[in-house]
DNA sequence: ACAAGATTAAAACATGTGTTTAAATCGTCC
DNA sequence: GGACGATTTAAACACATGTTTTAATCTTGT
């Protein structure tokens, strides 16, 4: 199927081929983040690669598919570096809620955890021929996940409900992928003075300060939990 | 200042400059909200709105500039259309965020409030130089009038604990904006039977029951009320 | 009616894109 | 060592883009 003919059982341990495979997709993967795929230009990626213009062409037939398999790679790496948590996992559904916030937020703010986050909210933004994909392999079994941990949470409600809970939810998280940029050009802003004064200036906050925020106001939300009133100690 | 030497104290009520200048703005509106700036073509923008490929840059200088006059253009005509509802206009604080959780989440997501809610969402995913216009023009009012109002529904917690509230407010209502590509892929992949048994199918709902649930959701997680058990009629 | 200026129109320019082609290079096996 | 296939390289192609240029057309004031 695949045309892996030669170096097979090579005793070298890192084959040339899979090298600057390998290469470009690390090289996709940074720039398809960072400039999204239409702006994201094959000459750059296959310039940050160290290969030549045709490599993408070669080894992978075309753009599409090349980011195709840059979306898989990615998918395929951020799960097997850290799992998602699941409800069986913990005895108390608000400690699962918790735990996966957590993981969520990460993979969606943190540049640490990989490129994920941002492909994902690229393709929400304007989608591609592989947005199905994401959803079927990416994002589907984050929701599954959660939404099972949320009617663990309202056991009493229908499945509307849930799904309305289950959005809320997310949506708070997607907020710190999607605001990035407002964040920065507000530091920005406010660094040369052009901010009215009566503006409120919205922070950037520690992943973990936020989930537990997002836990929190959300348990009070599913009507779990009355909200704590502390929040400064 | 400006260039409009001629055609002024004309008698006739639509002048031809005008005109072509409006109908590109339209079109500039529409196809810069469909394609986003870089992709949105001069050439197609021009077809659209019957002139020639040269009028933008006649009439506006270049793109960016005419990008950031249809900005403008959006902002305002938004806002004149429907005020955006504050605190002193309410007697209940909590009437007051329903209000403007309605009035936001329709200028979000319903096509006929206009291309201000998918131009913002896409300025956030990748940024132009005219983010921190679009910021200072129209983000920060509107985040400023509902700081007003979380602030006044919890009266006992500190800038912090407010800007997070109110980011989770705002999270819960961008969502429904950032995830209709995913909707409609959804639907898509489950017309075609491609989904999955076990996933949960995410739904649209109409913008007054979002309003409702997310005012209900928000109410809670701020500590204001329980949240109602109903939901079901 | 005429002339001046604003506006349109068509064409060309420079540039960057994805992709293809053809030759050169490399690695491996007989 | 030499030959064969995989890989890399450089060049070219076809096309789309933003912008500029030059001439034509329209509008208005006298």
């Amino acid at each position: 199927m695949t045309k892996t003919t030669a170096l097979e059982g090579s005793t070298v341990e890192a084959p040339k081929e899979l090298q600057t495979k390998e290469r470009l997709l690390q090289a996709g993967m940074e720039i398809f983040a960072e400039r999204g795929f239409a702006d994201a230009s094959i000459r750059q990626i296959c310039s940050r690669a160290g290969a030549n213009a045709a490599a993408v062409n070669y080894h992978f037939g075309d753009k599409q598919r090349f980011y195709a398999e840059v979306l898989a790679t990615c998918h395929l790496r951020a799960w097997q570096r850290r799992p998602i948590p699941r409800l069986a996992d913990f005895d108390e559904p608000g400690d699962a809620l918790r735990a996966w916030l957590r993981w969520f937020l990460e993979m969606l703010t943190v540049d640490g955890a990989g490129p994920l986050g941002r492909l994902m909210a690229r393709e929400m933004a304007d989608p591609t021929t592989a947005l199905d994909q994401l959803i079927l392999r990416s994002m589907a079994p984050m929701m599954g996940t959660l939404y099972e941990i949320v009617a663990a949470l309202m056991p009493h409600r229908d499945g509307e409900a849930r799904n309305l809970c289950l959005q809320s939810v997310v949506g708070q998280c997607l907020f710190y992928r999607h605001a990035q940029p407002v964040f920065e050009s507000l530091e920005r802003l406010s660094q040369s003075g052009g901010l009215p004064p009566g503006a409120p200036l919205i922070l950037q906050v520690e992943v973990d300060r936020l989930a537990d925020h997002i836990t929190q106001f959300s348990l009070a939300g599913l009507g779990v939990t009355a909200p704590e009133d502390g929040g400064s100690p």
